[in-house]
Formats: C-alpha cells, structure tokens, sequence
DNA sequence: GCCATTTACCTGTCTGAACAAGTAAATGGC
DNA sequence: GCCATTTACTTGTTCAGACAGGTAAATGGC
C-alpha cells in the first residue's frame, strides 16, 4: 500500500481512478448530508439555499441560481418546496414584475442553527481526524481539480477529427 | 457567534469549506461527464453499469446493486432503460427463477472503446496537469475521506440530546 | 412437508438535476 | 412610441437516487 516509491503507476491509472474515487466521494459525502439534513426536515441541496438566503437575505431566484450555478428551472421547484415547507415566502419585487424576492420565514430562520451544526458535523466526519496540513492539502487538491474541471470544460468535441 | 479572537479563520472556514468544495467538484466532473456520455448515447450512472458488465460478465441485479453500491429500486429502472437502449439483455437465471442475468449486447459492446475513452478523457481534464506526485496525492485524500465517511457514516444521532 | 423468513426484483412517490420550450415583463434600437 | 431582444421565471419531460411498500421464489427451522 502506498509504497509506490518507484513506480507511480503504470496503466492502472487509466481506468480514471481519480474519477472513480470522486463518484464515490461525492455519493457517500452526499448521502451522509442527507441523512443529517432529514433532521432538519431538510432535503439535499435546499440548505445551500437557505444558507444563502441566511447570509445574503433576499434574493431574487435569479440571484440563488448564479449564486449557487445551479439551474433556473431546478431553483423555481426548490424555491416552492421550500415555499410549502414554510421555510421561505415570495414577494413580489417593488421595481422588476417579472421577479419576486424569495425571503426567509420565522421557521426558516429557525433552521439556521441546526443546519450549521449540521453541516460542522458533516465536515467533520469528512475530515476525520486529518491533521491542519492535511486538511489544507486536501482543499488545495479540490480547488486545482475545480480549476481544472471549470475551465475548458468542453472538449470541444473530438478536437482532432474533421 | 463563536468570538475566535485570536484565530485567524472566522467563521467563514467553519462554514465547511471542505465540503462545499467537494459540492462543486462533484458537479462540475458529473456534468463533464455527463456531456461526455451523451456522445455515447448514455446517462450518467449507465456508465459504470456498463463497465461492469463488460470486465465482469454478465451478472444479477442483486450483484451489480453490491458491486456499485447503489440501490435496488434505482438498478431496475436503469436497467430497464439500458435494456430499452438496446445496450444490455435480460435472461432468465437457469438456477433461480425470481432473478434475472443481465448481459450486454453487441450494440451495448460496441460503447466499450467510446467510453473508455470518454473516461480516460475525463480523468485527463480532472486531473489537468497535475503532476503524478500531486496525483498520487490527490487520490490518497480522496481515499481518506473515503474512508472517513465509509466508517462511522452515522453520528448515530444526537450522541448528547434526548 | 409446512410455514416463516430471506432474497430478488418491481412499483410508487418524492427529490435534485438537466434540457427544451414556453410566458410575461423589461430593455434597447430606431 | 413601436417592436425585437433580453431577462425572470414556469412547465414538461427524462433521468438518477433514495425510501417505502409490494410480489414471487428460495431457504431454513422443525
């Protein structure tokens, strides 16, 4: 394990191990925020709103969505589950008909703590018992692969060809 | 909230940076891949059923739900979807009447090498020009955290509370 | 051999996520 | 001021993923 002082590795890098490793990363990481955030009567990916919405106050959708680069029609549907859930409340904006600015209930605001002591608990787990260098690498690695993946995202399709 | 006076993260670095990060990786490589797949004529999930398949044979649900640890209910229906694709055929299992093998088909076959591709394409863009320390590196941190939230997953609930 | 349990699989439901296509209001060209 | 374009948001559809039920076959206790 881990020797690999002499030979990085040979072709067994090719079957995208770091791709792999990131699938199952990202399912377990998510599957552990699930689990902590039904706690909060919470699904996946509302807390990111709310957190927002906690930290930035009201938003129109358009601003979660590109505060979030998710996507217009997904945030219109978490908006109103959110909205039923009596989390959040729509009101029309004052300058723009087109929009409404999403604001946080007294139930919303509610949430707040519970859902940082959530997500502390979900770093935690993450990290584990990595030591501050660790840690500092492990966020290092993530940022250079986020680097990597936002720019030139698109191959362009098949670059040689035709 | 938490004062901090002397240390110098504030309360933005307890926000689960390392988490948020993961967030964003996870997306932006499954929506790379996602792009990749559609060239492909697959979804993103259909890959990995594929993969096993072709270096594993033909398998049971039941197997290929352990192999890639994901759900029953979720590998019927994708399963079905392949099987409507035409890349993948269901056989009733000779020694077992409420199971089923699931085999790949010539049409399923002939994905292997685009998608090898695809993924060695995708494995190149994560990793960028990470050097192979800094790939070596960057897989054991994902396999720590692996690790990490592969053991313990459940804080068991409120260890203090009542 | 009979019956409870387990196993293999399926269906229903809800959610996020992505894409396509719409509607209505705002904006800019002229 | 009129009209094309852009912007803000909605709806429809498809897919993965999770959970909660089913059904039918296999299995194990006895």
């Amino acid at each position: 394990m881990r020797g690999a002082a002499t030979v990085p590795l040979p072709s067994a890098a090719r079957t995208g191990k770091v791709s792999h490793a990131i699938f199952r990363v990202a399912r377990l990481h998510r599957m552990l925020a699930g689990q902590l955030l039904r706690r909060a009567g919470l699904h996946p990916g509302q807390e990111l709103v709310m957190m927002h919405l906690w930290e930035q106050g009201p938003q129109r959708q358009t601003d979660l969505v590109r505060l979030l680069d998710s996507d217009a029609a997904t945030m219109t549907r978490t908006i109103r589950r959110l909205e039923r859930a009596g989390f959040v409340r729509r009101r029309p904006s004052p300058t723009d008909k087109r929009a409404a600015l999403i604001e946080v209930t007294p139930a919303g605001h509610a949430l707040r703590t519970s859902v940082e002591r959530l997500w502390a608990e979900l770093e935690a787990h993450t990290l584990g018992d990595l030591g501050p260098e660790d840690q500092d690498t492990a966020l290092r690695v993530l940022e250079r692969f986020e680097t990597n993946l936002t720019h030139s995202p698109p191959p362009t399709e098949t670059p040689g060809t035709s």
